[in-house]
DNA sequence: CGTAAGCCGTACAGCAGTGTACGACTTATG
DNA sequence: CATAAGTCGTACACTGCTGTACGGCTTACG
């Protein structure tokens, strides 16, 4: 949003922050140096962000090592930082949710799913906190439901050869698998549910609410 | 919690803030228009911040129709008013519950169950968001518990029957209860579900995944 | 090795919220 | 109807956060 008229009132372009944000690809004029920051920034706010969603810029600076000033820098405000953030971490599970394996049997495949996704979950609940505190919740909804896609595409197929149920619209499936993994997530940092247990329970749970109604009764 | 301390240095007891906080009851030395203004602004702050979660004190007073200072008097700090604030919508939620007929066929007593529960979570969604950005996350779990209890115990009747599973622990089925209904608020405030096929989701999804699993493969 | 890009700390301005103090006014209640 | 309980607005002190400005120093990079 402000990047834009940045961009027009500033010919020479690429002189502070355009697009070269993440730490990979070709931002050629920034200095090394700085592109690091940016990395350690990111990297920091995430981790930080995930303990304590309400940390402030002050906070993300001294974990990030570097200064206040040079946060400001290259992220012209808190939105902007959490945005980043949330847009990171996304993409990191996006590419974790990439290398699993979707065909073949529709519940072995679910159950790989979910044991791929629910840690990362687990991991940025909080951040996830952070982010409703005052992103925009279009803008939540839509980093989501690109990650739910592999999960939507998935139930479809299921769907198709019904091994997953059809009386019950495809949305709503993938909100109770949204669901039920958040709600581990919940019981597990409340410490009433140990790491190891909760993949098989969430598994266990979705195949049961996924199986079609059995006509009987 | 926090009284204790006031009650101990006040021997005379009831001058300001002990007990009387709820409208009803023996609160003998209140004035009648101080127990008023205490309602109203449970009221106000409850229906306020279920809308707004971050309300500042000043807007509660507001919405109440009452001043700021006055709102202190009877709640020494936002803290106190929103765990006031939660006390009362948890007895409010388990005054609705009481009502509900848990005897009999155990997946009917479920659908009344759901049929009863789903609109208070919907409709106190922001205020839960509102209490786990300042209380205890203890103070939180101990409501939500005592709520929790009329499911526990409606599952572990259905278990003992056999009409619900026994090969995951009650309380993730509670869990399960609680992350599915949630999820189907999550939904309506999106604008992606409709109140009306809501309370039909949720019970056809809690009843497959409540059901023993077929030894059929 | 010079220069510009980038870093740093400090300092400032602004804002919003929380709690508290005070004095005057209003109203229940006996 | 007198009095104590309660309310009201205004004002103040304090805290913590955001975002910006400035000047000096470091360092990457050609």
């Amino acid at each position: 949003m402000l990047d834009g008229s940045d961009d027009m009132e500033d010919p020479v372009a690429g002189t502070k922050a355009a697009d070269g944000k993440d730490q990979a690809g070709g931002s050629r004029g920034r200095r090394a140096d700085a592109q690091r920051n940016v990395s350690a920034i990111l990297e920091a706010a995430q981790e930080l962000l995930s303990t304590d969603p309400t940390a402030s810029m002050q906070e993300v600076a001294r974990a990030a090592g570097v200064g206040r000033v040079t946060l400001y820098s290259h992220f012209g405000s808190r939105t902007e930082l959490l945005d980043a953030v949330f847009t990171r971490v996304m993409a990191e599970a996006d590419r974790a949710l990439a290398d699993v394996d979707l065909t073949g049997d529709e519940p072995q495949a679910l159950a790989r799913l979910v044991r791929s996704s629910w840690r990362i979950v687990q991991q940025s609940r909080l951040l996830l906190f952070a982010a409703q505190l005052e992103l925009p919740q279009g803008q939540i909804r839509e980093h989501h439901d690109r990650a739910l896609e592999r999960v939507e595409s998935l139930i479809r197929r299921g769907r198709r050869n019904r091994t997953f149920r059809t009386d019950l619209p495809t949305s709503w499936l993938v909100t109770v698998f949204y669901s039920v993994i958040h709600g581990a997530a919940d019981e597990i940092n409340a410490g009433r549910l140990t790491v190891e247990r909760a993949p098989n329970l969430i598994t266990a749970t979705l195949l049961s609410a996924f199986a079609p109604p059995v006509p009987a009764t």
